[in-house]
DNA sequence: CGGTAGACCTGACCGC
DNA sequence: TGCGGTCAGGTCTACC
């Protein structure tokens, strides 16, 4: 999935297109996604159109004139297609469809069907997913005593801490070892082992890693792109991700690959410590 | 509570 | 060509 740069950049995208649009029609062609997507959505769109997007985390949300919103998570493989009506062919996986008022159709389409579409609050209240997150690490509130605290009594991983989602939330698998090379951390070392030093680093390393994707566009592995269908471009420039065997691009050492939690990471043995 | 496997879902790719 | 196994950017749940 997209992670907090990809996520980012389709709310950019969408910003573009969405509130000069009004939505004429709306259509869900799932029963759910991750969780069974409200009946009523349809309806309520109907006429509305979308006042402004933002973001917690690696979550959108919608503001529709109606002064309601609505939650949209991209889960591994969502992303949204927009083109002309004209030229809108339905296939398989779309599985949410506004059409607009300028003779264009949005498209969410989804594969994997991990991403949510949801309303962001029931009776006023934050549904749980945005109640309970962590902390956007692109936020003031990401900084190296914040984190250092947080780290402490941490028996688990640098890798495991970096991807759970109640601490920081929008780096996932790759950013996650992205930020540990530049702060020549391996993700193998336990949290609470890591030094004051090392995450005075380890801070500007996860910001400058997000920045400097989204200022690319994010990455596109398999499925991502840019609702224009842009791809990004930030995969051409991973130090360690993906690149197992490759050379460090610092020191020409082979860069390992191993499994943390079932998942990859990738790390260069000879520059993280 | 902290930590970790397993589950959820489809498609792409690799080796036989 | 076809089949089975493996892997993929997320995150929730069950269990220890």
């Amino acid at each position: 999935m997209p992670e907090l740069p990809e996520v980012e950049t389709t709310r950019r995208g969408l910003l573009r297109i969405l509130p000069k649009r009004a939505i004429l029609r709306a259509e869900i062609h799932a029963l759910k996604l991750r969780l069974v997507i409200p009946r009523d959505i349809p309806a309520a769109l109907k006429g509305a159109h979308v006042t402004d997007i933002t973001r917690r985390a690696k979550y959108m949300i919608w503001h529709l004139s109606n002064g309601r919103d609505l939650v949209v998570h991209l889960g591994m493989s969502g992303r949204f297609r927009h083109s002309a009506a004209r030229d809108f062919e339905c296939t398989k996986h779309d599985h949410f469809i506004l059409y607009l008022s300028d003779d264009t159709v949005l498209a969410y389409h989804d594969p994997r069907k991990f991403g949510l579409i949801d309303w962001a609050k029931s009776n006023d209240v934050d549904h749980a997913w945005l109640a309970n997150i962590g902390i956007d690490p692109l936020s003031d509130d990401l900084n190296a005593a914040w984190l250092y605290d947080k780290l402490r009594g941490r028996k688990t991983s640098m890798k495991a801490a970096l991807l759970d989602q109640k601490m920081i939330n929008g780096l996932g698998n790759i950013y996650v070892s992205e930020a540990l090379f530049y702060a020549k951390i391996r993700p193998t070392r336990i949290a609470a082992r890591v030094t004051k030093n090392e995450t005075a680093k380890l801070v500007p390393a996860i910001k400058k890693v997000l920045h400097d994707a989204i200022g690319a566009g994010g990455s596109s592995l398999r499925d991502y792109r840019d609702v224009d269908g842009q791809v990004g471009f930030f995969q051409d420039r991973f130090t360690v991700y993906g690149r197992a065997n490759e050379p460090c691009r610092t020191c020409k050492t082979p860069i390992k690959q191993i499994t943390q939690n079932g998942r990859s990471s990738f790390y260069c043995p000879h520059c993280q410590k």
